[in-house]
RNA sequence: GCGAGGGUAGCCAAGCUAGGCCAACGGCGGCGGACUCAAGAUCCGCUCCCGUAGGGGUCCAAGGGUUCGAAUCCCUUCCCUCGCACCA
């Protein structure tokens, strides 16, 4: 063997060969297929991609985090499902096609091409058998589907609704394409108006109690996605009593302060209150206000505007007059929208009697063992908003606030009420690109239902129009009424997209079905998802109206005892420019995926991610740390390829002698140490901490590199090192894996082969502790007295009786000298031993595990060789016995005595 | 304002839910050394202060407390991020 050639030689892996190499084997090996009989399998899903086109370092996140756990799964032989899907309805994909002059179906199917291969160019591993498509007929006719079954429920209505409305794009536009404080569409710049319009509506609202209280019981959940739902359901328990408005009659008021009733000085109405609007029509100067508040921008009107409107409401607590008010900081969808003011107990109240010269009178004090002395309080000032104790309330006197509140229910006929913030949730969009609506609008039946066979209803061709296609395409839109035959139009909008991901986690289930949306027993069976991965942007809107779907599609029997969807979820976080910025196109910080795989390839691009930093938290891109990844990947090739060229294990005739076998301590050291690993791995990747996971296996490939240069290895040892470190490495970097996998030998896919077992050594982390301490201070030693050549480095472990003192002192409540020295072969010892117990007492406390003296002995043996090595020095290790007795006397349990010889 | 999560050495970032093994994992950057003709790669150290045998001092936002002992538990304050918010 000549040695030059070989050192020359390109050792690395090409990873633009590599890699679409083992995709192919995967593929035909039909390696991340899940049988359809298969039992409950671990589901592991990421959120599917909205299709915009191509990929960004988001998304390589997401799918990266979802496959290296899938990975992780199956190779531990477990079922795993990982599905992929198509969010493929929206908005984008239509000024997508006006801008590029196709239609959207086009430039939809399009994005898809273009994503899938680049998915498969990041060696994600999902079941293509089952993928979902939501733009399709066959996925958006269950859409329609399942709003009729929704329908037949209750849980669909009609309901007048108040929403953004593009003059120019003639379409309704979510709240998030308002853009900025002057409120202009997204698209053209126009100012948007609210329109008033009829739409389609779930009542999620009849699931709010649920939707909230279960949130509880998601403890693998993030806390703050829990909290976000909470705020957005926004539950408040109050009550509701009637004021009588002259020339009105009764308003309803909502408040949780029914208590402070008696201190009541005004009603104040939102200016949409249809009593605020009655009173408009017959009085000009409410009507300019209301007029003023609806269109001026938020900013504009004063925090405490209102205008008295002459009217009065009588109190039914204390049969008082008060003047009516409409004012524009009572919002028309907070509680009733009216309300009667306290300004003694409600900040708001306050500010507003202030700038109106309204009284202020205070019914509320603080209670006998509140902090606050009721001398202090002085409303005039500043309200007081705690609960207290009633005053000024007539017979009700004294009563404290909570009950209070119960008596006043009862006592002025009102109602106890839970509120919630959370709206019905409007389902119609005026576009085109959506699920059509399967609706049928006869003027003389009504709204008629599209009947199940004549599912689905189709979009017809795409139009270039300004206003909504559908309502242009005439042929479409004229229908016989399916009740009378009469003539019926179509409803002309469509679904939300919020609809078709409210349940795509069930269609992967059985992407194929024609009979129904899912085939509900092995839904059953293989919901909820296991583990949910996606970005916080979903935190309330997506998976609450999941939540929502799921819990319907419990209560109609379309799946059995699945009321929760996801059980774990994990939000990544965001990957930033090198800045440190939010990776955007006006900062010019982006990082294309694309480049990222041809210059460096996936796994490079997969590792790096995922050493990072744990999958929640962001972390900026770094060049140096794709570098430090790519070199890490061909550092281990290149250290597998000499093994499996015998380079490694090879012996010179001088090494044959000295021999390294499996049993020497120095490949008991590796093989512990390799052992250790496995267990940490498996561990960290179980907890969702693949960085730690690959951490650990970095410190092995450290070692055998260590360990090769040492000696000539154990070949049994070594190659278990290197199949274990690249078996952990798979799931990360799996294409790098298969390859040294193939180069080391192996039959089969590494993909379908089993993750290795093995437990951490017993008492591992006392004598890794034993081991780093003691080459610690050996440098501490050479360090600090200077010594240029140690020339042998002699490590005496302490003698039993020191072990056994010990032992005795950790046991010992109370008399730690006493309990040792009753022990009559350590009061042989004398003074030694009487030193020692003293020592020990004072720290009797901090006394921790330690290991035998043989034990220790054996430990330091196996690690010898790091210090030989560091050091350039003969290392020898003896028991008390053997040792120098001055220099055993110094050794302790768990630290070695030391001498170190020039 | 309410709620959630945070503040760790030059930077990033573990540990803090089960207090001692924590001067505090790991990475980056920096410094020194080995190897090399050289560079790169790789390997070995150092990187709060002092110290000629493993020692001492000061540290984990700030202050206080509990404890033999606290980055870790409790209280107060300050600051940061996120969500909700003129919510009756």
């Amino acid at each position: 063997m000549t040695f030059e050639p070989e050192a020359k030689r390109e050792r690395g892996f090409d990873h633009t060969t590599v890699e679409p190499k083992w995709q192919r084997e995967w593929d035909e090996a039909d390696v991340f297929h899940i049988e359809d009989d298969a039992k409950d399998p671990e589901y592991v899903l990421a959120m599917f991609p909205y299709t915009s086109g191509s990929l960004h370092m988001g998304h390589v996140r997401n799918y990266t985090i979802t496959d290296a756990y899938a990975r992780f799964e199956r190779l531990r032989g477990e079922n795993v499902l990982h599905p992929i899907g198509w969010d493929s309805f929206g908005l984008p994909a239509e000024n997508a096609a006006e801008e590029r002059d196709t239609n959207p179906r086009d430039w939809t199917m399009q994005c898809i091409d273009s994503m899938t291969e680049q998915m498969k160019a990041m060696g994600f591993g999902y079941d293509w058998d089952r993928e979902v498509t939501t733009c399709e007929p066959d996925y958006y006719r269950w859409n329609q589907w399942l709003f009729k079954r929704f329908r037949d429920e209750g849980l669909v209505e009609r309901q007048t609704a108040e929403l953004n409305w593009c003059p120019s794009c003639e379409t309704v536009l979510a709240d998030e394409q308002v853009e900025g404080e002057a409120e202009l569409c997204w698209r053209c710049d126009t100012p948007i108006e609210q329109r008033e319009m009829k739409q389609w509506f779930f009542t999620i609202t009849d699931y709010a109690d649920e939707l909230l209280s279960e949130l509880d019981e998601l403890d693998g959940w993030p806390a703050n996605v829990r909290e976000m739902q909470r705020n957005w359901i926004g539950r408040q328990e109050g009550d509701s009593v009637e004021f009588e408005v002259s020339n009105h009659g009764p308003v309803e008021i909502f408040t949780t302060r029914l208590d402070t009733i008696y201190g009541a000085t005004y009603f104040a109405l939102s200016p949409g209150h249809p009593v605020a609007q009655e009173i408009a029509e017959e009085n000009d100067e409410v009507a300019e206000y209301v007029h003023r508040v609806e269109h001026d921008d938020d900013e504009e009107v004063d925090e405490t505007s209102g205008v008295f409107t002459g009217e009065y409401a009588t109190n039914p607590a204390t049969g008082e007059e008060i003047p009516v008010y409409v004012a524009d900081y009572v919002l028309e969808d907070v509680g009733t929208g009216a309300l009667y003011a306290v300004p003694a107990h409600d900040e708001r109240d306050h500010a507003f009697a202030k700038a109106h010269d309204i009284p202020i009178r205070q019914v509320v004090e603080p209670a006998a063992d509140a902090d606050e002395d009721p001398e202090d309080v002085d409303v005039q000032e500043e309200a007081y908003p705690e609960d207290g104790v009633l005053v000024e309330s007539g017979e009700f006197d004294g009563l404290d606030s909570a009950t209070a509140r119960e008596r006043f229910v009862e006592e002025f006929d009102g109602e106890h009420r839970i509120e919630y913030r959370l709206r019905d949730w409007g389902i119609s969009r005026q576009r085109y690109w959506g699920t059509p609506i399967p609706m049928i609008r006869c003027d003389d039946c009504g709204h008629v239902p599209v009947p199940d066979e004549d599912l689905p209803v189709e979009l017809p061709e795409f139009v270039h129009t300004t206003g909504n296609p559908l309502d242009a395409a005439e042929e479409w839109k004229h229908v016989e009424c399916p009740d009378c035959g009469g003539d019926a139009v179509r409803e002309t909008d469509t679904m939300d997209t919020f609809v078709d991901s409210s349940w795509y986690f069930l269609r992967y289930v059985s992407p194929d079905l024609e009979t129904a949306p899912f085939d509900a027993e092995r839904a059953s069976d293989w919901m909820p998802v296991d583990r949910y991965v996606g970005g916080i942007e979903h935190a309330v809107m997506h998976l609450l109206y999941a939540r929502f779907f799921t819990k319907v599609l419990d209560d109609i029997d379309l799946v059995d005892g699945v009321r929760e969807p996801f059980t774990e979820l994990t939000n990544q976080g965001m990957v930033l420019g090198e800045d440190g910025h939010k990776m955007s196109k006006s900062l010019g910080n982006g990082v294309s995926p694309q480049r990222i795989i041809d210059e460096y390839g996936a796994d490079t691009a997969r590792l790096f991610i995922m050493e990072a930093a744990q999958p929640e938290k962001e972390f900026a891109w770094s060049a140096d740390g794709v570098q430090s990844s790519y070199r890490f990947l061909q550092n281990v090739y290149e250290l597998a390829d000499e093994y499996a060229d015998g380079e490694v294990t090879d012996r010179t005739s001088d090494e044959a002698a000295t021999g390294e076998s499996a049993d020497s301590p120095v490949a008991d050291y590796v093989a512990r140490e390799i052992d250790a690993t496995i267990d940490t791995a498996t561990d960290e990747y179980e907890a969702f901490q693949f960085n730690h996971a690959l951490q650990a296996v970095r410190e092995t490939l450290s070692l055998l590199r260590r360990y090769r240069e040492h000696t000539a290895p154990d070949p049994e040892t070594f190659e278990r090192g290197l199949v274990a470190a690249v078996k952990i490495l798979s799931p990360v970097a799996p294409h790098f894996a298969e390859e040294v996998w193939e180069r080391l030998g192996n039959e089969g896919l590494l993909a379908e082969a089993d993750w290795p077992a093995a437990d951490a050594p017993d008492d591992y982390h006392i004598e890794r502790r034993l081991v780093e301490n003691t080459r610690e201070d050996v440098r501490d030693i050479v360090e600090t007295v200077g010594i240029e050549d140690p020339e042998t480095i002699t490590l005496a472990v302490s003698p039993e009786w020191k072990h056994r003192a010990r032992d005795i002192a950790m046991n010992a409540d109370g008399n730690v000298v006493g309990t040792i020295m009753g022990d009559e072969e350590l009061r042989q010892r004398g003074e030694d031993a009487a030193d020692f117990a003293k020592d020990l007492a004072a720290r009797s406390e901090a006394l921790d595990e330690q290991l035998s003296p043989e034990r220790e002995r054996a430990a330091l043996e196996r690690a010898a060789w790091l210090l030989e090595r560091e050091f350039g020095a003969d290392v020898v290790v003896q028991s008390a016995e053997d040792a120098d007795p001055d220099l055993a006397g110094k050794a302790e349990p768990g630290r070695p005595a030391i001498d170190i010889a020039e």
